[in-house]
DNA sequence: GGTATTTCATTAACATGTTAAATAGATTGC
DNA sequence: GCAATCTATTTAACATGTTAATGAAATACC
């Protein structure tokens, strides 16, 4: 884990954006992103891990919840996950009866994956709680402060 | 590489935040500050990959070059890398004399991580390329828009 | 209809993410 | 001074990230 937050970062140099030196560190947006991403899930991460989760698999399980059947690249790229990595996930969650696979009649490269009732139960076990700390989260952000910056963040996703 | 952005998702359920159901995976904080950082990334990774680097020692590296020698510990923090994998990064980076290590004389535990002149050529090399780029996402962005996310990121950082 | 091309999923190989344990050097308390 | 404790780093083990290659099925083209 990433302890973030350092207070006073007295750096040397905290020279203007001129022209070949790269930006701070601080003000890279890309940095940024992932700070305030690790700042985030370190709250959530271990209330998934009490239920054997991890982020990748939680965001999976969700996906299937709330879509229903999917093919792997459909769900692969609604769950932020690649495909290589998917196909290994799918593995351990079967073997947990989280979910069930089947081959498209159809089209038979695809792979068909849902959610199985174990695997509901699983989601409705780790809601409320995903969702108190969200609401605590939303409390200490602001609500209003955070539907904007999820706007600003979709925005970025466009670009 | 997740390739982002579906322009039309007509999910099956819209439902409103209601108690027990999980946050649509669009509106979730995390999620979206996952996407947009893939959406970003995705316009550096290439150029990163012709200087045979990728994100995270092209973190390690800039970090260095910004602050100078610094303990593992806080090289990592910093450089929001976990632990052992800034020791696994270390040594490929000093394979490719990018970084030069030598231990604390006052405290044996501690090993000291400094830039070499190979890594601030490289360095030197990166950062044009980088800065355009930054140029045209902030272009396309907006410039303003841009602080102010940058901002609010840092808020939710701290929250 | 048969070949070339494209597409979906998986596998392979190596890097990083993540947690826990091990190692070794510093610090504390007596 | 020494045992107990704490701290910085590394190692271990397993999961996911990432790119490239493979295998198999669908589609396009003629």
């Amino acid at each position: 884990m990433v302890t973030g937050s350092d207070p006073l970062v007295g750096d040397a140099n905290t020279h203007d954006d001129k022209s070949g030196m790269p930006r701070q560190t601080r003000r890279s947006l890309p940095i940024s992103l992932l700070r305030a991403r690790e700042s985030v899930m370190a709250k959530f991460r271990p209330m998934l891990a009490r239920h054997d989760m991890n982020e990748q698999q939680w965001r999976v399980i969700r996906i299937l919840g709330e879509s229903g059947e999917l093919d792997a690249s459909e769900l692969a790229e609604r769950a932020l996950v690649l495909s290589p990595s998917l196909t290994r996930m799918l593995k351990s969650l079967k073997v947990r009866k989280l979910i069930a696979l089947r081959k498209d009649k159809n089209d038979g490269r695809r792979t068909l994956i849902s959610i199985t009732p174990t695997g509901k139960d699983l989601i409705n076990e780790i809601s409320p709680e995903s969702a108190q700390l969200y609401r605590d989260l939303e409390k200490a952000f602001g609500h209003d402060e955070m539907e904007r910056l999820l706007d600003m963040l979709e925005a970025v996703s466009k670009v």
